[in-house]
RNA sequence: GGAGGAAUGGCAGAGCUGGUUUAAUGCACCGGUCUUGAAAACCGACGUACCUUAACGGGUACCGGGGGUUCGAAUCCCUCUUCCUCCGCCA
């Protein structure tokens, strides 16, 4: 969410972020209305203000009256009080109503797209930052989609995960339950050496949380949710994560602070089913190890491209193709300024998986989050910058190192992960 | 799940028979005096949000969350949440 100081200091630039996005002239208004519903919530809050006080220091005298045993004046001016308290009345209504108006529509303005975000409207907008240089690797033709090793060499079970919960569900077993854990503790082994602080997070979270992070009430479809208790299953380890940091005030020194976090992810998905979602392409469940940071303002881009190298080594590593794209406005997410996508490319479905997605929110989750640090000097508060990526997301990483390290014998483990599997070199 | 107790500023902790409490006091932190330096001692400052002001400053709200009673609520009432103690159940 957008400050609405910003809004009125950058009203130009939040203009031209919304056009990015592709809104089109005649909804741009918001930006005016959002104005002058501010305006209004100002002038009523001075108003209420000034009848408060004289309320208090009426209440004063009165209590002094009392003392006095003036019992008359004293009733006289109470009612001069309650008359005041209807009138205050109105007005706190009045105010509650602007805030209320002016809360709606801070909820519906994206975040401002960083100057370097393109334009665009869909996926096939976006830019390619950072191209593959090497060959892309050739399979023959015999070459098979990870749904069909799975069943070749006991990655995985479809059916068992249809059968357990429903389509979309997947069952690990045996050397794919392997890779699984392999990959999840690689990652948070590179995360570790990279100055992350490990956690273990909850992995349902309440209201408070999934509004802090964004995920309430832009996409309250995407998550699944208990009715009883009203938590959500978190779609990713971001929401938990960043809400360690949510309503507090650090101090500068502090800056940056980083948390990595291992948990699966839920997410409903509704309505997209077909051939391009099939194996584990798309799935109601899966496993990723992300990477979060809260930082200085002045520094959030550097620690964005520092992110975006952690995320291209864990890659290089494993030794798979991969390209970075940076997302165009009609792509890029509600909450993020600036999002770089990875996307590694399966030999055998002949096409690039999505497996990472790394963004600077700038003050965005922060301002909903009432995450502050305090400057060294002035030591007055500002809002941080938070950032979080994927690194990575488990299984189109898994897709993608059985479809392109498949041999006829088995599927050949990236060298990386082999002490990860007691040395095991071949999983057939 | 049952019974009882509690929730106060970074921490500790008073206030809780409603009105000089604009939340005492101690510790921590910060600035200063003293000192070669440090410690001790002493002095001072010490929250967040919003409104207002060119600025200095002034005002309002906040004592777990929400609502209520009252001229006036940390203090009384209702409700929710969390924590503690005991019992029950349990990986």
């Amino acid at each position: 969410m957008l400050t609405t100081t910003y809004i009125r200091d950058n009203k130009e630039r939040v203009l031209q972020g919304l056009r990015i996005r592709n809104w089109t002239e005649d909804r741009l208004h918001i930006v005016d209305d959002i104005i002058a519903a501010d305006d209004a919530r100002k002038k009523e809050k001075t108003e209420l203000d000034d009848m408060l006080a004289e309320r208090n220091r009426m209440s004063k005298e009165i209590g002094g009256l009392f003392k006095q045993g003036k019992k008359d004046e004293a009733n006289a001016l109470r009612e001069q009080v309650n008359a005041l308290k209807d009138r205050a009345e109105k007005v706190e209504n009045e105010l509650n109503e602007s805030r209320d108006r002016l809360e709606e529509m801070l909820l519906q303005l994206p975040n401002v797209p960083h100057p370097s975000v393109p334009a665009g409207t869909t996926e096939e907008d976006n830019e390619v930052y950072r191209e593959w240089e090497g060959d892309l690797p050739e399979l023959g033709d015999d070459a098979k989609p990870h749904w069909e090793l799975a069943k070749d060499f006991q990655i995985f079970d479809m059916e068992l995960g249809v059968k357990i919960a429903g389509a979309g569900f997947i069952l690990y077993r045996k050397n794919g339950a392997k890779l699984q854990r392999a990959l999840i503790n690689f990652f948070l082994d590179e995360a570790d050496r990279a100055g992350y602080e490990e956690v273990m997070p909850p992995h349902l979270v309440n209201a408070d949380s999934a509004r802090g992070t964004g995920q309430l009430p832009d996409k309250e479809g995407q998550m699944y949710h208990t009715e009883k208790d009203s938590l959500y299953l978190i779609p990713t380890a971001e929401v938990p994560v960043t809400n360690i940091l949510r309503g507090d005030i650090v101090e500068e020194a502090d800056l940056p602070i980083k948390f990595t976090g291992y948990t699966p992810c839920f997410r409903r998905e509704a309505g997209s089913y077909g051939a391009h979602v099939r194996g584990l392409n798309r799935v109601h469940q899966f496993d990723k190890v992300e990477i979060v940071q809260a930082v200085h303002p002045d520094k959030s881009y550097a620690h964005l491209d520092e992110m975006v190298e952690h995320v291209a080594g864990l890659l290089n590593k494993l030794e798979l193709p991969y390209r970075i794209l940076r997302l165009c406005g009609g792509d890029i997410g509600f909450t993020s300024a600036l999002t770089y996508d990875f996307e590694s490319y399966s030999a055998a479905q002949k096409r690039w998986l999505e497996v990472s997605s790394v963004s600077n929110f700038e003050t965005f989750q922060a301002n909903r989050l009432k995450l502050r640090y305090r400057d060294a000097e002035t030591k007055k508060v500002h809002l941080a910058h938070t950032l979080n990526g994927s690194a990575l997301a488990l299984a189109r990483i898994v897709a993608t190192i059985i479809e392109n390290n498949q041999t006829p014998e088995g599927i050949k483990v990236p060298k990386v992960l082999q002490s990860y599997m007691g040395g095991l070199e071949i999983l057939k």
